[in-house]
DNA sequence: GCGTTTGGCCTAAGATAATTAGGTTTCTTG
DNA sequence: CAAGAAACCTAATTATCTTAGGCCAAACGC
């Protein structure tokens, strides 16, 4: 499905999604409009998803981030979800196995406002969090091989 | 420090990272050596970290995402960070407060695997694992506002 | 086994975008 | 209030991207 070229392409992009075309196309040793094609399918097929930013979350006045696991109260699974979803300072969340339902990551500016987001679940759900000291792995591709 | 222009400037690269120079300039409203320059200050500030991809992990052969709590044994963190750091199926680990030292998320192909990489750190580390059933939100960005 | 089709690549030209240079306006500051 | 700096602009140059058309090799049908 992918082969060593895609690969390659992924790669490069995922290190600097900016890279211009005649850039990317350098990089894997093929002309401007085969790249262009490549780029194409690989969209098309759903291997990119998006082509975005990582921001510093510091210099937007976000200065803590915490993990929290969710346990919604008994029957209040699809009212915590759609709270956790409407919930702007949560940028990640996914439902897993075990007692804890939820796990969300999310960004504030103070202890404070960390309180204030968690009280607006507490009502429907037990909460559990802790927050980052240091990232250890900052988000990034796992091994790319041809499939 | 970010201004209002700035603000959009992120919103759309978040959006869509390979925004051409005059579609971007077009969407702040400003000519195009006006938003080189605006970007070339958010780089240097270290406001864009970087330009990146978001990749399907399914196409490239993982299946399951799993989240890990991982709890060093007593003397052991050194070792489990750098084993960790290691292992290119961790995507993304942070150090958070609590008894959890280290949480971790990773890509693995089968649960095979995810036993194989849970067994590389069992030496070292008691480990709780959450399989992702679902991703109720994927990577976003938090609300951006001028500061 | 051979002609045909398809997929993937190429080059080159025309169209589009990015950069550079130089000037204007506006805000800050001595 | 004048000087300087910061941020913006336009226009011309330079570079890049897209389009069109053709080549080649592997897969396919007869």
């Amino acid at each position: 499905m992918i082969d060593r070229i895609d690969c390659s392409i992924l790669k490069l992009l995922a290190r600097n999604a900016r890279l211009s075309l005649k850039e990317l196309a350098a990089g894997i040793s093929l002309s401007a409009p085969s790249t262009t094609e490549r780029l194409r399918r690989l969209e098309e097929r759903g291997t990119i998803r998006a082509y975005t930013i990582d921001v510093e979350p510091k210099q937007l006045g976000y200065a803590i981030q915490a993990l929290v696991r969710v346990r919604p109260l008994p029957g209040r699974v699809q009212i915590v979800q759609k709270l956790i979803e409407s919930t702007p300072e949560i940028v990640e969340c996914d439902k897993v196995t075990g007692d804890d339902c939820f796990v969300a990551r999310l960004f504030v500016r103070s202890m404070e406002h960390l309180d204030e987001v968690l009280e607006s679940l507490a009502a429907e759900a037990a909460t559990s969090s802790s927050i980052v000291k240091r990232q250890v792995i900052a988000r990034r591709q796992p091994p790319m091989a041809p499939i």
